[in-house]
DNA sequence: TAGTGGTCTAGACCACAAG
DNA sequence: TTGTGGTCTAGACCACTAT
């Protein structure tokens, strides 16, 4: 692990620990650049990462001080992997509908940048959180960057599976939603009336490389459906 | 304006004028050094810049490239102040319901941070997208921050005049959001059916400094509610 | 092996905030 | 005025990709 990701690592542990909240401030750079025994810039590469993160800001002149959001139950759209540490302390478990290996549709294979002849892994599972139905999700796996899937792998985790079992580095995502009212079938899976509201929301993730290798479609329950974002202002 | 940032305005203008597209190779480092006569730190930092607004990504022993998504019409969540660029060829109008000073709700001193018996700035407003109607605002400014509004700035971009004529530096903000049925008050508005499927956001916005200055309430027309997140994975 | 991006340093100097 | 974070440099060295 390099120095600045250790150092961030060890600040974020830091303000977990010490239970710090919105607004605290933290030591200065040279505080830091003393207890690492590294250059400014260093100290620097790290907060900035904190700060991408969302979880600290810094204030030319004046210090570094905490940002933490108080809402508990919020799924994150910035920190890629579904779900997982956002909503620690709740349950997630997934039932597989379908793992097959097909051809994409016309859709998937123009987001999966794949010739439509060549084949992809589908999986379709429905999510619960807490026994109760979170999502339907229909992905598509690039089969020349995913080679094998089976239905443990797709029980559990499949980010886990592909970045530590695979070894794959996940780069970045582009995320689209709307809302909208959800069809019988949706209804039926989700254990909803039919025609109740619905998220919709389609999801193509990349390699660090910038090759896409999946993209899902996922449609929410709406009642268990509540999100959270921490934006900066990159942008002017 | 900074060395960084200029070459990192310069570098997506030069994306946009030669229309780039995703995974297009951008000139390697040397070039870009040679090109603007600064140090290796300044084009990376330039080029960090680019990549945290999702505008290229960059691969060790490879190159720098483009990343650009295709879809349009979509509000980018991530460029905090409401639409404008996303929406370019989009007419955005604003219908004022609302503009008076009032104590607060208890929910907006709260994430205000303000007393509840200090007064503040509330704003209601109908926008428009083409005529059509996109959302319901409702927003609590701070009034030690934002001392003066009037109608005409109002009905114009809120934001535009913090940044530009009370020269206030916008930071981050911090957003959340569900989806339900909307009440009756809430569909004569949007010009829908009673219980249409919603888009319920809440947003809290903070200056550099860290202080919050605007909690606002959203609720979209789900019919004109497309949204896009371009998220990098930094969490690992 | 050569090319390319990434990390890290030490230090000079700048810009903003607080007292 | 002092403290604090931010920018920028020049250069050494490292890590990954492509060929």
């Amino acid at each position: 692990m390099l120095k600045y990701q250790q150092i961030a690592a060890d600040i974020e542990q830091e303000i977990v620990d010490k239970d710090l909240q919105q607004g605290d401030k933290l030591p200065v750079l040279d505080a830091f650049m003393a207890q690492f025994d590294v250059s400014k810039s260093t100290i620097t590469k790290a907060l900035d990462l904190l700060e991408k993160k969302g979880i600290v800001y810094q204030v030319r002149g004046s210090g570094i001080f905490v940002r933490r959001h108080k809402r508990r139950g919020y799924i994150s759209l910035l920190s890629n992997q579904g779900f997982k540490k956002e909503l620690d302390g709740f349950q997630i478990t997934s039932e597989v509908l379908a793992l097959d290996i097909r051809r994409p549709t016309a859709e998937a294979a123009r987001n999966l940048a794949v010739n439509p002849e060549e084949s992809v892994y589908y999986v379709k599972r429905v999510r619960y959180i807490n026994g109760q139905t979170l999502c339907i999700e229909e992905s598509y796996y690039n089969k020349s960057v995913v080679s094998y899937l089976n239905n443990e792998i797709v029980s559990e985790s499949i980010f886990n599976y592909i970045s530590d079992a695979l070894g794959l580095n996940i780069g970045f995502s582009d995320l689209y939603f709307n809302v909208g009212k959800i069809n019988k079938k949706e209804a039926e899976l989700l254990r909803l009336p039919d025609a109740s509201p619905g998220l919709f929301m389609e999801q193509i993730f990349h390699l660090t490389n910038g090759q896409p290798f999946d993209f899902s479609k996922i449609t929410y329950n709406y009642e268990q459906s509540q999100f959270f974002i921490q934006a900066n202002n990159y942008f002017l």
